[in-house]
DNA sequence: CATATATTTGCGCAATCGTTCAATTGATAA
DNA sequence: TTATCAATTGAACGATTGCGCAAATATATG
């Protein structure tokens, strides 16, 4: 058998962990694309994520249309503005978001046809 | 002045929200969408996915690449199990997973260049 | 049968998440 | 100035999440 103690842990095929050890991201850049997942991983933000592939929206406007408070939607678009998603613009009292850059919609294009696809 | 008093919250373009909540997917699809998207919220989940890119893995080994217990991995295989993300193959003793279907690798790469892109 | 190994499962805990509420900021209008 | 309205913020909450531990299950072997 082809089993060996690894930090406590049996690890059965050595040869395929390493192969996948060697060929997988560092950390980095893994916890980047769980960050990046995460940010549409909520219903509320792909709500307002699609909202805005449509139309440029004010806070209030978003809320209306999401179905929850002014207050819960400035949480989650700060949350969508740190994370490069959206962005804003100021007019008077009123800020009206938009997507940040237009690729967001492939990616988001590309999940919808894989979901339809079973 | 456009607004208009609705459910207790002001909307102040009606247009513009009608029109948005007219193209809006409903709501079984975003939460479909979000519930995609919640699978590879997680570095552990990425890494376990990522992993069986490469190779067909049993869950020992799995644990061992993720770097926790066993019992971690097979939480979180369960649950990949139920989003159809994965599939197992049952041999001996040994479990041995693989992804399910060829085009979650599609997405994947889609994500992932779009992370290098800025 | 008993033993050993690989995986699964249920439970509980700590951490995180999404929300609301209340207070605050920033800008406009009287 | 004061009043009003849009948006943001911080605190607190209940709910959910990811994990490890320990027990249970499943399969192989002596």
């Amino acid at each position: 058998m082809e089993s060996e103690e690894v930090c406590g842990i049996t690890a059965i095929d050595r040869q395929k962990v390493e192969h996948v050890e060697n060929n997988l991201p560092e950390s980095n850049r893994i916890e980047e694309m769980a960050g990046f997942f995460q940010a549409f991983s909520d219903p509320t933000r792909v709500r307002i994520v699609l909202s805005l592939e449509l139309e440029e929206l004010c806070v209030c406007d978003i809320a209306t249309i999401a179905g929850v408070s002014v207050s819960a939607v400035s949480h989650q678009l700060r949350y969508l503005r740190n994370l490069n998603v959206v962005k804003k613009r100021k007019q008077g009292k009123m800020v009206y978001y938009t997507l940040k850059d237009e690729h967001i919609k492939e990616v988001i294009q590309t999940v919808m046809e894989h979901i339809h696809e079973e």
